[in-house]
DNA sequence: GTGGTCTAGACCACA
DNA sequence: GTGGTCTAGACCACG
């Protein structure tokens, strides 16, 4: 899996790994019982600091994405968990922004459908 | 339009200002032409600091959902623009992290429509 | 409010913050409202690093017990949520070995009392 | 007796081993003078290093629930100490989390009840 | 001036 | 060798 990490954008860099793993998960590029590289080895590739990357892979624990035990660094897991309110504002917001871009509901159904199949094409 | 701003949320005061405008002009609340009150106006009603509410104003300069005048009013207007890359990028994240809450296609294209519904109603 | 840390202890410094502001808020010695020094002070204070203070104030608005906002700093609240899960093992797992030790149901009984009464004596 | 090991869990796993055992012994499942399992049986059957199986076994050697023979065998015993500091401040905690939580002193004093009734059924 | 983020190191408990 | 913790600084967004 490759990271892409934007180092001049506002959203912190292990809010961006987070984000980036839970792509990855959600569309079959990582699945469960995977291991990610260990937070030293992270930090080298994507030339971050380590605490950083501890950072994001505590985040992704938090939300049940990865365990990382005292064994075999992190691996990914399948969260039991729902659907979490940011999740529904932020998705609340992005639907708000595509009408006021022009899109009718249709369009933006479409959008949402074309974006689900990109994503978990390969799941 | 009233707003409600919550001040221990880790989302910026300016940025939630900026949202609920967003979301108010996609719901018809606010309709092209309606003047926005001054900057001071607003400071002094969501007792906040006039830097913030000017930083949300900018913010919805920069795209287009609102033109200022010489002095602080600020004008409704429906953006011009195409959906935004961060747009796009924030409802990837938001579907990816639908699928991973366990929702298939049609659950979450049916959640997309509903959230349409409620939010584009009055339009 | 005077903080007693064990630089020794296997309890991670910040985890120490947290059981003491926890237990200074339950006694009533925190009271809501009341506002914590910055995480700035408070290293200066405890002789600890700011990202150590910094911790422990995420702990705590993590769970509910302070709002940390960009204007007043740390702010003590009275959490909303119920008994959590490491609670109650911690309770069972305290109770056994008190058994352990020899005391009965009525001495454990009337301990847990006592120390109810001290430490709650102030609200 | 049966080991429930959360490998997820941020408590070690002699930590985990060590309060079973204790629970175990609180509850009348192990009594004083059964024989525990080899450190290398234990870890062969748990799955763990033996260095984490010998280790919870110096725990409760060091409190007093175990003595260990010439070889690996441990045998259960009824500690003599009294109520360690550990175990108040434990308790203190719990009690101000549960308190926290918005239960009262009587309503803490049933669970504390309830609790010692299920764990020490057995004795 | 606040908390949030990040760096570049170090030490330690765990396994 | 892993992740967790901590330090001593620095920069930045927010207000």
């Amino acid at each position: 899996m490759l990271l892409r990490l934007d180092f001049n954008s506002d959203v912190p860099i292990y809010q961006q790994i987070r984000n980036q793993v839970v792509t990855a998960i959600a569309s079959g590029e990582l699945k469960p019982g995977e291991k990610l590289p260990t937070v030293r080895a992270l930090a080298e590739e994507a030339g971050i600091n380590m605490m950083t990357a501890s950072k994001a892979y505590q985040l992704l624990k938090a939300e049940g994405c990865v365990t990382t035990g005292r064994r075999d660094g992190a691996v990914v897991r399948i969260p039991e968990r729902g659907v979490s309110p940011p999740t529904m504002d932020g998705l609340r917001l992005r639907i708000c922004e595509l009408r006021l871009a022009g899109m009718g509901k249709e369009e933006i159904l479409e959008l949402c459908g074309k974006i689900f199949d990109e994503e978990v094409s390969g799941r």
